[in-house]
This record gives C-alpha cells, structure tokens and sequence, in this order.
RNA sequence: GCGGGAGUAGCUCAGUUGAUAGAGCGUCAGCCUUCCAAGCUGAGGGUCGCGGGUUUGAGCCCCGUCUCCCGCUCCA
C-alpha cells in the first residue's frame, strides 16, 4: 500500500511525463514554487475555467464576467488592508528554531502585565468586598498605575519602529522586554525581518519618478472596483454577481506541495452583491451551489468537506472552505465568505467615491453586502488529477496506468487510431479523423500495437478510442473504446459525434 | 527562513576500496496478416544539479551553492 507521499511523487512525475506540469525553468535548475502547464496540463486547464465559467456566468442571468489588470493603484491595498495585513514583522529563536511574529510576541508580552493588573484588582475586592471602588483603584493604586505605563509605554515604542519600519528598534524592544522563546526559554533570537507577501514593481519608464505597485495578491478587489462600472453598464440588479478569472501573486514564506502553493496561483472567484441583512442567505446558498459544482465532477463526495472558519479574516462576518482530500491529506480547496460591505465601505472612504446603489424596490439607497466564492484553479487541477490517477491491476494479472479525468475536462476527448498502417486503414482513419476535429480534440496514433495505444491513451487520460478496422473498409462502422471500462462498442462512423456529443453534455453535470 | 533527506538518460534506479557512464521502461526509424503494455532490428539521449578543492586520476572524498522532497508559522 503506497503512502501519501507516494502518492503525491507519483502524481508529480506522471504530471511531468506526460506533459501536464512542468517546474518552471527547469534547466535553469528550477525556480522555487513556480510551475508551468504542458502541452496536456494548459489543456486540463482551460477545460476547468470553461466548466466553472459555464456553471457560474453562463447559467446566471444576474452573474456576469470582467478581465481586470493584475496592477492597480497602489492605493487599492492599502483600502483592502493587504499592505497591513501582509506585512508581518518575523522572527526567529535561534535555540527551539521556531518562528514568530514579532508584534504577537510583544503582544503577549503586555498581556501578561495586563493580567497581573487584573489580579491586583481581584485581590483588591477579595480585602475590601463591597466597599472596594474598582475605578478608585485603578486610577490611583500605585502598582497598577505603573504597571499601566508600562503597557503604555511598549505600545508607544513598538508603534513608532513599526512606523519608521525600524526593525532593529523591535529587536531591541524584545530584548529590553526581556521576551523569552516559549518553547526554549531561551532569548537568544534572529534579528527581525520584514516578510512582504505582495510583490512589488515600478509602474513608470523613468526610475526615479516610479511609483510602487503591487502584483495583486487576490483577484477579488479587481471587481469591487468595477462593481458600480458593471452594475451601470450592464443593468445590473441587486442581487447579483461579477465573476473573474485570473492569475494572483503572493510571496509565500512557504511555498510547496507541488501546484497547491504557488507563488504565482490563479482563482476562479465570484462576488455576488446583496442587500445588507440578506447576506446569510446567499452565503448558504453559494456553499451549496460551490459543493455542487465540484461533486457533479464525479469524484468521490467523501473526498470533499467543508470546514467552517472560527477565526475570521478581518473583511468576513461568516466563513468556509470547501476542502479536498488532497495527497497530503485535506486541504483548503475554495472558500466562501461572506464579506459584508467591508470592501466597499473601505473603497468608497479611499477613493472619495460613492459606491452606493440604489435600490428601486426598498427605494432606498445603500452599500451592498458581498458574498464571495473563490476557488483556486491549480489547487481544482491537483484535486481533479490527483484522485484521477489510478494504478490498477486487470483480470489477467497486468498493470495499467489510469487517469480517470471526468471526460469533460480531459485534455483530449478522443483518439483515433487505425489497426494497422497497411490496406488503406490510415487513410480512412484520417478522414474520420478530420470531420471530428472541428468538435473534439482528437489526437492521431497509428504507432505499437493496438493494446499498447490504449495504454498510452489512458495514461494521459484520453476517455475514448476509436479503432479503424478492415471492417470499417466494408460497412464504415469503427470501434469505439470506453477508457474506464475497457469495453468497445462497434457503431456507425456517423453516429460518433453524436455519441461523443451526449458523452461529453455538460448539461448532465450542470442541469 | 530553520532543521532533516535527496539530486546519475524523458521515467525508475544501479554504479564496488577513486581509474573509458550502465540497465529496464519510454522515445524515434523500421520489420511482423496486429483489438488491451512487456515479438524482432536499429538509433538517439547524460560535461553524473552547479562551482571550487584534494588527487596522476573524482559520479564517488572535502567545501560552497542551487533546486526538490518531509516537518514548523501564513494563505487560495
């Protein structure tokens, strides 16, 4: 029995063999967390954005898509509070080698002085019982007051390094704090670093008048800034959704397992705009449709599950992903948030703009609330190819390898293949071969015995095989062979696309 | 970033006390009266991750470096 790791090894070399992923500048010797799609990989790819752009645009009056810039005002992260956010202080203990955040060791740090004050205001009740005036006390006992400026004093210093970005002056704050690893015990630390997670470049030809910007780290504030353009020009009623796909960009402290964690990632995310008060409804209604949307893929329903958040980001009032049985076990697949008027509330004070609508039903005018489904398009990838891949041991005892892709996102639908490279068989192969391709990617194999091209085929998981036979030269019928099953079926050389259209309906999974 | 493991052909790996670089599979060109891999012939493919050092001589020993994999804090 193949463990886990196996498991995931496994995935990734068959993923590089057959042209799915490749690691970015490989002979380069790599570069750390940045993967490329191959030839079969881009393929899988799109067919993925095609299913969740069918589900979520196409099958939604009110959803409508946008393409918005990967860069945008510097200002737009400050208003979404990613460059607070994503701007931890770090720092090491040289002896347990555990990480920390600086400003929550300092934290703690006056937490602890914060609960000694509070015990000194216990024993004081415990003495004097009813008489004991708490406001008195705190105002004037002498061990409280200093304890209070003691707090009030590391928070006035730690904000003014912060500030000047002085993180050796937070080092020294450490120190002077006496702060000591919880693990070890030891106060012997690194010094404290800075980790951006945005990226940042210039925007400007000239260097010295180059303003930062921001690689953007999330898709979504491309379309709270587009909300009103879209709600006007598309006449757009609340409720209703924008839906993006597109590439975003964070500078993992840790990057890895594979395509999961990426520096450079893309999502597939939906905000969908409601009236304030309405907001639980469509959060439970989206969870549904999200789990829906994956589970109609006909991957096992155990391997999905949601997991409700309890610490919220600071946009969210309600929150939760969908996780997926990944190779290294469950892991955060897409989440759901509902994010309330946060976003714009935040854009609307940053710009100076109103990002109000108005609401001719209640006739009155307000900030919507936002629901938000986002999902990763390579975590889907890694989802969908990892619990495809199959090792399987047939009846008479040999092996095969198996990508049991949903059909309709394979790569390619159907590969067509003569028996033999003799007796016009290549030739009629061909001609079928060239009035499918207008509908389905098919691919050409007349190399190796039949057994052997089938084997090929389900290893980048190519659902159907249609073998051109010498009977196919007296009645025009071919076979057609089931990836899954293994089992052919002769048919009419004109009934295939029809075939292939009904195998291939996305209706059956969206209707 | 820290700690642990690893890096030899497209893939999986072998390579002895340091002496001309190996196998299987895959790929390619052909042969075989060919429907579920592993029949035959032939070919291509590696500056052994990279750089330096020791040595008459390094895939192997030493140092550095890069990348990947596993654990730790964040995230989609």
């Amino acid at each position: 029995m193949a463990t886990n790791e196996d498991n995931l090894k496994k995935i990734i070399s068959h993923a590089k063999e057959y042209g799915y992923v490749f690691q970015s500048s490989e002979i380069y010797d790599g570069l750390s967390a940045v993967y490329d799609y191959g030839q079969m990989g881009s393929e899988l790819k799109k067919n993925i954005k095609d299913y969740w752009w069918k589900a979520m645009v196409n099958m939604h009056e009110n959803i409508v898509g946008i393409d918005s810039a990967i860069f945008m005002h510097p200002t737009i992260w400050k208003a979404s509070g990613h460059v607070d956010a994503f701007n931890d202080p770090l720092i090491d203990n040289k002896d347990s080698k555990k990480r920390y955040r600086a400003d929550v060791l300092i934290e703690e740090h006056i937490e602890k002085i914060r609960l000694k004050i509070e015990k000194d205001v216990a024993k004081g009740i415990e003495r004097f019982g009813a008489a004991f005036d708490e406001q008195q006390f705190r105002t004037t006992n002498p061990n409280v007051l200093r304890n209070q400026v003691k707090i009030d004093e590391i928070n006035a210093r730690f904000k003014e390094c912060m500030n000047s970005e002085d993180l050796a002056g937070v080092k020294t704050l450490i120190e002077d704090l006496e702060i000591a690893c919880p693990l070890s015990g030891s106060k012997n630390w690194t010094d404290v670093k800075q980790f951006n997670l945005m990226f940042s470049t210039e925007i400007g030809s000239v260097a010295d008048t180059a303003n930062t910007i921001y690689l953007r780290p999330e898709t979504a504030q491309g379309i709270f800034v587009n909300y009103l353009n879209v709600q006007k020009t598309g006449r757009m009623k609340i409720p209703f959704g924008i839906a993006q796909i597109g590439k975003a960009f964070r500078n993992e402290i840790v990057a890895r397992q594979f395509i999961f964690r990426m520096r450079e990632f893309e999502q597939m995310e939906m905000q969908f705009f409601v009236r304030p008060g309405e907001e639980m409804k469509w959060y439970e209604y989206w969870k549904e449709q999200r789990l829906k949307w994956h589970t109609a893929l006909g991957i096992d329903k155990k391997h999905y599950r949601f997991h409700d958040h309890v610490k919220l980001a600071h946009y969210a009032n309600a929150a939760c992903d969908i996780e997926f049985d990944f190779p290294m076990g469950f892991k955060e697949l897409e989440g759901i948030h509902s994010r309330t008027d946060f976003d714009l509330k935040q854009h609307e004070k940053f710009s100076g703009k109103k990002l109000h609508y108005f609401d001719p039903e209640l006739n009155e005018s307000y900030v919507p609330y936002v629901v938000e489904t986002s999902v990763g398009l390579d975590r889907t990838f890694l989802a969908i190819l990892s619990s495809s891949y199959k090792e399987e041991t047939l009846e008479d005892g040999s092996e095969r390898v198996v990508l049991k892709l949903p059909a309709i996102l394979a790569p390619i639908k159907v590969a067509i293949m003569p028996l033999t490279r003799k007796d016009g068989l290549p030739e009629k192969a061909r001609e079928i071969l060239d009035n499918l391709k207008y509908n389905f990617n098919c691919q050409y194999d007349e190399k190796d015995s039949p057994g052997k091209r089938y084997r090929r085929q389900d290893a980048i998981g190519t659902p159907f095989c249609i073998t051109i036979d010498h009977q196919t030269l007296e009645d025009n019928t071919v076979t057609i062979r089931d990836r899954d099953t293994m089992l052919q079926q002769r048919i009419n050389s004109t009934e295939i696309t029809a075939l292939l259209n009904e195998k291939l309906d996305v209706r059956k999974l969206l209707g």
